[in-house]
DNA sequence: CAAAGCTCCTGACCGC
DNA sequence: TGCGGTCAGGAGCTTT
């Protein structure tokens, strides 16, 4: 489940292999992922160059020299693999699940695969993007310099919910998934049941636990992507994610990861360390 | 408005 | 071995 260190690392990919090279061609492979592609979506991209690979959230952000721009989302199941294009052009080698492919001038193919299809894809005008209903809520940007404790407590004074659905949603802020939030939430002490406004004073400003967390969500996501950039750190990635009835990692916490339930999802987290 | 619940989909996993 | 049932999960949509 690609979560913004996962999108991350998937634009320095494929920034080389498709900026400044034109999109040849666009494979579909059906009507829709979760829902329809847009219009003529092969068209309007095809002869088209690549202006820049970026990220907004969990979101790949493609804008071509069009003037359009390709949105994506990798969903729960999404990736893409970079293949030499074979001579000729030929597309019949594609595996189940590869429902887009884009053929670029620089030689490489870059196929879009999604078995539960949760993915997305738009293409909007340039100017348009900053008020798409997928774009325009998101939250600040975790690695931002604009976001930090403060920020966070403003985003979450006065919410009822706890804790861990708060980090979830994407106008809190933008990037965190299931996984990243129990491992903030772990590195900053703090338990995910506890109610969101928690972390802020009546009038929205920042507690200790507001810092605390601010930061930790910045260092998990910053320690992902660095370990994603060095294949050698493979293995062992989370300290509770996944880790129901283990030993908590803390240093000097004896305390068991337990798992359960919020809004339908999993969360991990130790009793004891997390308050 | 906020919050909770439902939905999409397939592969993995479990018990028989 | 094969089969049916259950579950996970991002985010929009619907309901309360």
């Amino acid at each position: 489940m690609p979560e913004l260190p996962e999108v991350e690392l998937i634009r320095r990919e494929l920034e080389p292999v498709m900026r400044n090279a034109r999109i040849e061609r666009v494979v579909l492979r059906r009507a829709n992922l979760r829902t329809a592609f847009p219009n003529r979506f092969a068209a309007r991209l095809e002869g088209a160059t690549v202006v820049a690979v970026s990220r907004r959230a969990k979101y790949l952000i493609v804008p071509v020299s069009s003037g359009e721009t390709l949105l994506m989302h990798l969903g729960m199941s999404g990736s893409f693999r970079v293949e030499t294009a074979a001579a000729g052009r030929d597309y019949g080698h594609l595996e189940r699940h590869d429902h887009v492919v884009f053929d670029m001038s620089s030689g490489r193919l870059v196929i879009f695969n999604d078995p539960r299809r949760f993915g997305f894809m738009d293409l909007v005008p340039a100017g348009e993007l900053s008020t798409h209903p997928r774009i325009g809520s998101l939250g600040l940007e975790p690695l931002s310099a604009a976001f930090g404790g403060a920020a966070l407590a403003r985003a979450c004074a006065g919410r009822k919910i706890s804790l861990k659905v708060a980090l979830m949603d994407q106008r809190v802020v933008a990037g965190l998934g299931n996984i990243y939030v129990s491992e903030a939430l772990h590195l900053a002490r703090l338990s995910p049941e506890r109610q969101a406004s928690t972390i802020a004073t009546p009038s929205g400003l920042p507690r200790d636990s507001a810092h605390r967390l601010g930061a930790a969500i910045k260092l998990v996501l910053e320690r992902a992507i660095a370990r994603g950039a060095d294949t050698a750190y493979r293995g062992g990635r989370f300290r509770v994610y996944d880790r129901e009835g283990a030993r908590c990692l803390r240093r000097g916490c004896g305390g068991i990861v337990r798992r359960r339930t919020q809004a339908g999802r999993s969360t991990f987290y130790c009793r004891d360390c997390q308050r």
